[in-house]
RNA sequence: GCCGGGGUGGCCGAGUGGCCAAAGGCGGCAGACUCAAGAUCUGCUCUCGCAGGAGUUCCCAGGUUCAAAUCCUGGCCCCGGCACCA
């Protein structure tokens, strides 16, 4: 088939309307959706997989008759398109070559330097690529999250929230770059330029009062450590800053000093030298007691506040830097206590009794465990922190007084609070790594005091939620066993930001713009009214909540300025198309979308109309990581534009890798040469149908009952497959099953004819949610309308024949063994011979019937005395009572692990095959007998070694016998 | 550490008690076709055998079973999430 030609049959879908989802109540309907994609740039081969997979399910239910509604969006939220503006405004490289790949013509390029414009000039460009992979999309119901009525939508959306309590006010940490506004920190990393795998990480702070009434705060993670304090260190040289924070003077590091005023407010003061500090002594904070203040280049200035807790027996570093104290120092420190305790060494797992063994305090343990003996033996001193926080985290209880017989994870919290409670409690975040956005500006954390949050970790919200999640359908499986613990851990969430955002402002507060994930919780409700708003029947003016109200709640009496009858057919099209049969989405979405799809769902919705499935997929991937910009280019980037893969292999072949490359919950790896296999498998099957209909006399009847039982099977298979959303058995049943049955007929001496005129118009139509483009073309002119709206081909299509079946099936194991005996000698073209047959005895079919009762009953030894027992009583068998003992001995061992023979006439088949096995074995000549005929030929008593199912033969040598 | 998923032939990847030496694809080998290459077609692709057979395999070690890639126990390793940590 020509590329060219799938244009062709994707305007005569779309002139057919096929794609048009209209409401029919006498029609059962089928609605999905694919989380809509983002407008960071140009859509990649990474993209298409779960579009593929939901056109090839809607393209299946719509051949059974449903009405179904596959609408698309665009995700415009957020930055990515804000982003994308400015990349072309600067001519970006990276963003010129997408747009010479896509073949944005020069002239336009101005017009995407603003992100409105970018963001709905992506969208477009993105339904064009669905169309011209043959995806059926409604395109009456497309929508972007900037489009007005949609922002109107998702107004009602938040008041509605709001009304039943699900957002709340609270304080907030969220990074933001000084200069730029805030910003997302997240791996794809649309609005950074590094550090996009950073974390947040949450210092507590611990204030040590110095005797002049200004406080020293040191930083750490392991707060309940404060009970093992035995000094302070500062670097040497480094100067503090005064931090004025509510009457305090705090003295802190001068890259902590800044990042705290944007977290809790103050303003700095003066520098302050280390020196005059050295040997003051502090008071610690819970117990009171003093330590002194000393200087060692273990601080690090740049991470936490510069000031830092010494624990000496619990931290390596600290117990060497201790130990590198002059004497009189050293003699001004408390004692070094230990404040944790471990379990006996014999319930430790054998790497952590390694870590604990020998005497001493556990850092120095661990320090002589990893071989750290000095503070610059730094990659052996980190294994030792790393391992010993790690064990006693997990393993440690507390040992001081106050907290006694506490394990440590609990005694950690519970310090955190009695800091909070009697000093300030001022933590300090910090990202991991640094963090710098677009523009080459160091990002920090800022505290939000009133961000808006949506309140996931609300009980009863997520309890209903459960509930929802219980009564759904989730593929693959594993993600529904993950599932309930995501809602588990699942708590609230910031929905809104400050900024140059695309998106809907806050209702409550239009200062706020509702971010991205929150505004595409609810939009399958939204795709149905779209329709309306779109042709103008509904005036955007008219999308008030009243609306919204009557046609998603069914509460209330509407929007007075519109008809009541308008109203009911909005409120009767979403009652149609709702619930929504499948949510389908990439692994990304797993832990973020889904999640809060459902939560919405079940806060807003009754239980008769909230979602029935979710489908995940995982990604396409190129070397092994989700498939990157960088990586995609039409001159020789490892991945090909999606326009240029579709114009080199087509989209059915694109089509067939993403249904067969994997199943759905696998990365599956960009693979040119499997995409050209792809193409290549798909133009055999193109051939092969062209030559079933090349005319001629068919064949046999029983070959015709064969096939047709064959083809019963498989269509009762592929539907199956797609109703447990197995696309990958749907595919390869059409591409690579049908077509082996039908080489397989046509081997078997079948012509082209009726027969596979018929097979070859059910094959049609089992392909068309495939490879839909091959399928109009092979179905033209052969039915009456386009193969997509044809009825997917059902069971009572071709009648199941089983005699038909076995016999065939028969004749493949005689096959198969004449196969194994003659070898590559086939192949080679050796001189064959001629072939005689020697059917089994009818008293071996009665024996091993036998055998299997009785080897069911006592399994593992052999019965003769049972089988010979019953031979007695059966005169036809009694006959050969001298044959069964050894035929027993040599077959019953084997009849555990074979399913019964076929029954079939077995001379019979052999003889009507005579032909085809001449043919294929090229044998001179064939002849069969029965195993106790008289006087077959058989110079090696080969006939003894026929079973039922299984003809002894005997290959004569030469050909030399003549009968 | 907790939860989830996994470890299969040269590679990718199906397979969840017996029709499994294990689908399909990729790669490799041989043959057909061709002046040749490519494409295509046919066969082979764990070891031994060359009369339809035998042996050894599905991370490792045990176990259950007449029968284990599949079930159970223990271990090692990998991936994801959470927790933790620097």
């Amino acid at each position: 088939m020509e590329l060219r030609r799938e244009s062709f049959w994707q305007e005569r879908w779309r002139s057919a309307g096929l794609a048009r989802a209209e409401p029919r109540h006498d029609r059962e309907k089928f609605y999905s959706v694919v989380a809509y994609p983002g407008t960071s740039g140009f859509l990649h081969v990474g993209h298409f997989r779960g579009l593929v997979y939901a056109d090839s399910l809607n393209r299946f239910q719509r051949m059974l008759g449903k009405s179904v509604f596959f609408p698309t969006g665009t995700h415009a939220s957020g930055l990515p398109a804000v982003t994308f503006a400015q990349k072309v405004r600067e001519r970006d490289p990276l963003t010129i070559r997408q747009l010479e790949d896509n073949a944005v013509p020069k002239t336009e390029w101005p017009a995407l330097e603003e992100p409105l414009a970018a963001a709905r000039f992506l969208g477009r460009s993105y339904l064009e690529l669905f169309g011209r992979l043959g995806i059926l999309v409604d395109e009456r119901a497309y929508v972007t999250t900037v489009d007005d009525d949609y922002q109107a939508f998702i107004g009602w959306q938040f008041r509605r929230l709001a009304a039943r309590g699900a957002l709340v006010q609270a304080p907030h940490f969220s990074s933001v770059c000084p200069v730029c506004g805030p910003v997302s920190v997240d791996a794809s990393e649309t609005d950074l330029s590094e550090g996009g795998d950073a974390e947040k990480i949450t210092y507590r702070t611990v204030p040590f009062r110095l005797d002049d009434g200004r406080v020293l705060l040191a930083a750490t993670l392991r707060p309940e450590t404060v009970y093992g304090v035995t000094n302070l260190w500062l670097h040497p040289t480094e100067p503090l800053i005064v931090w004025h924070h509510k009457e305090v003077e705090y003295l802190v590091g001068g890259v902590a000093a800044p990042r705290l005023v944007e977290q809790h407010g103050g303003r700095l003061g003066n520098r302050v030298a280390p020196e005059g500090l050295f040997g003051r002594s502090v008071s610690v904070p819970l117990t009171g007691e003093k330590v002194p203040v000393v200087g060692s280049l273990l601080v690090d200035p740049r991470v936490g506040t510069g000031v830092v807790m010494s624990v000496p027996a619990h931290a390596p570093a600290d117990w060497l830097a201790v130990a590198a104290l002059s004497p009189e120092l050293r003699a001004r420190l408390p004692a070094i206590r230990e404040i944790v305790s471990f379990p006996p060494l014999e319930e430790l797992a054998a790497s952590e009794r390694e870590l604990l063994g020998g005497t001493g305090s556990p850092a120095e343990r661990a320090l002589r465990a990893t071989g750290a003996a000095r503070l610059e033996d730094e990659e052996a001193l980190e294994e030792a922190t790393q391992r010993l926080y790690r064990l006693e985290f997990q393993r440690g209880r507390m040992t001081v007084h106050a907290l006694e017989g506490l394990d440590v994870a609990p005694a950690r919290d519970r310090v955190a609070r009695e800091l909070a409670t009697a000093h300030a409690g001022l933590d300090l975040l910090e990202f991991s790594k640094r963090v710098v956005c677009r523009n080459g500006h160091e990002v920090v954390i800022r505290r939000v005091p009133d961000q808006w949050f949506v309140r996931y970790g609300d009980e009863e919200w997520k309890s209903k939620t459960r509930a929802l999640l219980s009564r759904m359908s989730i593929f693959p499986a594993e993600y529904g066993r993950e599932l309930p613990q995501v809602l588990d851990w699942y708590d609230d969430r910031p929905c809104t930001r400050r900024g140059r955002w695309l998106g809907t402002p806050f209702p409550a507060d239009p200062s706020w713009v509702i971010e991205p994930i929150a505004d595409s919780t609810f939009y399958p409700a939204y795709y149905v009214v779209r329709p309306f708003v779109a042709s103008g029947k509904v005036p955007l003016s008219a999308l008030s909540d009243a609306f919204f109200d009557r046609v998603f709640l069914g509460e209330g009496a509407g929007e007075p300025s519109l008809p009541r009858e308008l109203q009911e057919e909005v409120r009767a099209a979403f009652t149609h198309w709702y619930p929504l049969d499948v949510n389908i989405g990439g692994k990304e979405h797993k832990r973020v979308h889904f999640p809060v799809f459902l939560y919405t769902h079940a806060l807003l919705l009754p239980e008769a109309l909230q979602p029935k499935a979710l489908f995940v997929h995982w990604w396409v991937t190129g070397g092994g990581e989700k498939i990157s910009k960088k990586q995609v280019s039409s001159k020789g980037g490892a991945i090909p534009p999606i326009r240029q893969a579709i114009s080199e292999y087509g989209a059915d072949a694109l089509r067939l890798f993403y249904l067969t490359a994997a199943s759905p919950g696998q990365d599956v790896e960009w693979e040119t040469r499997v995409v050209e296999a792809a193409r290549i498998r798909l133009a055999d099957v193109e051939r092969l149908v062209r030559e079933m209909r090349s005319g001629g006399s068919g064949a046999a009847p029983e070959l015709d009952a064969w096939l047709f039982s064959e083809l019963h099977e498989v269509v009762r298979r592929s539907r199956e497959a797609y109703a447990a959303y197995q696309f990958r058995d749907a595919a390869e049943l059409a591409i690579g099953h049908v077509p082996s049955l039908v080489r397989r007929y046509l081997v078997r001496g079948g012509a082209p004819g009726p027969g596979l005129e018929r097979a070859s118009d059910l094959w049609v139509r089992l392909l068309s949610p495939i490879a839909p483009h091959l399928a109009e073309e092979l179905g033209e002119g052969r039915f009456d309308s386009l193969v997509a709206a044809q009825p997917f081909p059902s069971t009572d299509e071709l009648a199941l024949d089983d005699r038909a079946k076995a016999a065939e099936a028969y004749l493949q194991q005689v096959e198969d063994d004449l196969q194994h005996v003659l070898g590559p000698s086939i192949t080679r073209g050796d001189v064959p011979g001629e072939v005689i047959f020697y059917v089994a005895a009818g008293w071996k079919t009665e024996v091993e019937g036998w055998l299997r009762e009785l080897t069911e009953l006592r399994s593992g030894t052999v019965p003769v005395k049972e089988v010979m027992a019953r031979a007695q009583a059966h005169p036809e068998v009694s006959a050969f009572r001298g044959e069964i003992p050894r035929y027993v001995q040599r077959v019953a061992p084997l009849l555990r692990s074979e399913s019964p023979a076929p029954k079939v006439d077995e001379a019979h088949v052999l003889r009507s095959a005579t032909g085809y096995l001449l043919r294929r074995f090229r044998f001179t000549q064939m002849s069969v007998y029965a195993e106790n005929e008289s006087e077959p030929h058989d110079p090696l008593g080969r006939r003894e070694r026929s079973r039922p199912g299984r003809p002894a033969f005997y290959l004569v040598p030469g050909g030399a016998h003549k009968p």
